[in-house]
This record gives C-alpha cells, structure tokens and sequence, in this order.
DNA sequence: GATTACATGTAACATGTTACATGATTAC
DNA sequence: GTAATCATGTAACATGTTACATGTAATC
C-alpha cells in the first residue's frame, strides 16, 4: 500500500467535489485563475492527472465531441468523495517559497546593477501578477457575480492572504531598490552601517520567541 | 546545445564562488541555514549536483578521509565562474509559492474545523521557522561574528525578505483564525456580509493598478 | 482565406524526494 | 559500551515541465 499523497491531484478532487461536472478545460482555467499563486502547475499536468485520477476510481469520464474532435468531462465519485476527506485529515505539508530574484540578489557580488535591478523588478512583477488577477476576483466578489458566490467566506481568506503576499513582495521590492541604488556611491563601511541598521530595524518587529 | 537552466546548480556554483573550498557537509550546511527559505531542496540532492557540477567542469573534486571514510570537498573552476556569470545574465525565473495549508482552507467546505484550525496552525509554524533562524543570524551579523560578515549588505536584504515573508504568515494566520472561529456561530447572511467587508479592506490597500 | 487565439492532448525529458545503508563522533 | 546524532552517500521512484502536434473558433 503506497502512501500516496500527491498534493496536486487532490487539488483537483477538491474541484471536482465542488460541482457537478468538469471539462479539462474548465479545470486548467480554474486553476490558472485560483489556485495558480498558492499551488502553481503546468497545465499539461492536470491533462495526466485527471486521467490517473479515473483509473484510481476516484472520477467518471465522459465523452463529448466538438466538430470531429473529442472532449472528456469528469465527475468525482463516492470513493473520490472518500479519498478527498481522508487527505483532508492528513498533515499538511510546510508553506515552500521558491524565489530565484532572491537567490539572485544572494549573489550579488557577482552579479552587476542591471542584474539585480532586474532581479528586483521580477519580484515586483509577480507581486503584480497576483494583484491584477485580485483587481477582477474581488470585485466579481463584492458584486456577488462571481462563479462560486457562496464560497465567498472562503475565498476571502484566499484573497487575504495572497494579496499580502503580493503586497510583501512589492514593498520588498522598494526598499531593496533604494537600498542596492546606495551600494556604489557609499563607502564599504557606510555601507554596512546601514545594513545593519535595516537588519535591527526589521528584528524590532519580530514578536516574542514562542517556546517549546 | 541543450538549454541548461536548471537553478539548483547554479545556487551551489554561487556558493562555490563565495569561498575556496567546501565539504559537500557545508554546503548542505550553508544551503540548511541560509537559501532553505528561499529555493527549498533536499539535502540528498546536493550530493548528486555537485558531482554532475565536476562532470561539466565546473568544479574540482578532492578527496580526504575521515577515518576510513571518504569525504569529497569542492572548489569552483575558472570555467564554473564562466558558467555563474552567464547565468546571471538570463532572466530570472517568476516567484513562486507554495501553501498546501492554504489549498485545505480553499476546500474547506469539506474539511472539518479542527483540520482548518491544523492547516492554519501549519501556516504560524512556517513563519516561526523562518523567524526562529532569522533571530540566530540577525544577532550574529549585528554583532559582526557571522561567517560570511563581509555580506552583511546583501543578507540584509534577505533577512528583510524572509523576514517579511514570515511576519505576514503569522499575521494572516491570527485573522484567519479569527474568521473561521466565527463560521460556525453566525448565520450564512451575516457570514457573507463579514466576508465582503474583508475584502473590501483588503482591496483598500492595493496601489493604483500599472499601466501596460 | 489567412492568421491568431483557444482547446486537447502526448512523449520525452528534467528535476526532485524518500528510503535506505553505513561509518564516525558525541553524550550518557 | 551503547544509543543517539552527525556525516556521506546511492538507488528507486514520484512528480513535474517543455516541446510538440493538431483540431476548432474567432478575427480581419
């Protein structure tokens, strides 16, 4: 008995558990317009998933033609209904932050001004990113039109959080902007004075150490 | 000419650069304390880059013993310095994040509260990892006793990042809980209305969208 | 009618993780 | 001297991406 906990194709039970049925399609376009910023996958992805997913039970398929050409629409079923509670009840994994900008900006000795410059406006742009598709979700949800009306409660803890996240990102990227335009003109000692003040001024926020 | 991106390689090149020689010991070590938060990888994985980093000529291998057994340490090659250059020049690659915890709280309609409270609590103990190791570092580049002292500017920036990165995840899982705390006791009209004024506060706080 | 964007996949490949094996060192 | 932890890997496997092929619908 494997332990199976592939994240990516509970995800996608979890979709198809919240309507009756799904075209492939409909799918990749959920999940670039959802979950794309917390659960990032190529969309060819979802095209093998969701066909592993009918051969473990977990799903029906169904065949419909558009012209000549065959389109394949999926439902969960009982034991994929069974499946999504018992992962449910599992340990989530830890939250991954993968940021090459930021591995960049570790490297900066080797790297010169424009690089980091656009390392830093990379971090912007996917701040960006998330906030432009935040524009339209939440005013669908506020004008109660958006597609899944009633999951509004959750999807605006959804919209908290990547929202900070993207506003994270974006005011990160000012500071490191202003701070790496300094570099050249300052001498080394002046220099790490003022990182070490930017590090005491961010450690004065940290809250209490949790024990245990 | 295959395309050759592939980052984890690159980040071990640029740890390569930063010193004459490492013990693939430290390199876990180093990638364990500073680039975890920021570009996650296994430590079995090192292993297998930093050879094929060699088979490339990259790097040169050197064995020593410890005892009876083997161990190889590393030193970055005039070819390897080449290949890190270069790659600073391409673009870098979109942030990306990754929160199981959060695809739970996006099914929450199936899952209990107290997987919810779980998923959450998972999230607060993401940031208080990064601030446990923020704490440890920060002191010691205050104190000018860190290892490598001489970046105190670039880390800077990093422990700003992270840093960041790890208050927000507190600061969301403290609201989220709040919210969920209430689902149960208010009725679905009172529930949304809550809902809508959330992400009406959120949204308040987006900057005037870019153009282009 | 040609071009572009939408839609539906497959195959080859790259990357990454888990489980395991085992020697050396430290704590008790 | 024994258990736990540090250190050094390997092999098997799982997951994920890129490149491609091709039909359909919309646009001009």
């Amino acid at each position: 008995m494997p332990k199976r906990t592939a994240t990516t194709a509970n995800a996608i039970l979890g979709l198809l558990a919240l309507r009756d049925e799904w075209s492939t399609w409909e799918l990749t376009q959920q999940l670039r317009r959802n979950m794309r910023f917390f659960w990032p996958r190529a969309e060819s992805q979802i095209y093998g998933e969701v066909k592993a997913l009918v051969g473990r039970g977990w799903a029906r398929s169904r065949q419909t033609f558009v012209g000549r050409r065959a389109r394949t629409s999926y439902t969960i079923t009982a034991r994929g209904q069974r499946a999504l509670t018992d992962w449910l009840a599992t340990p989530p994994k830890p939250t991954a932050l993968e940021c090459e900008p930021l591995l960049r900006i570790f490297l900066a000795d080797f790297a010169t001004p424009e690089q980091l410059h656009v390392a830093i406006d990379q971090v912007r742009a996917d701040g960006d990113a998330i906030l432009d598709v935040g524009r339209v979700v939440s005013t669908e949800y506020l004008a109660g039109t958006a597609p899944f009306q009633d999951q509004v409660h959750v999807r605006a803890l959804v919209f908290d959080f990547l929202s900070s996240h993207a506003l994270m990102l974006r005011e990160w990227a000012d500071r490191a902007e202003q701070a790496i335009h300094a570099w050249p003109r300052a001498a080394p000692r002046t220099r790490e004075r003022a990182a070490k003040a930017s590090i005491a001024a961010v450690r004065a926020q940290y809250p209490e150490p949790h024990h245990m």
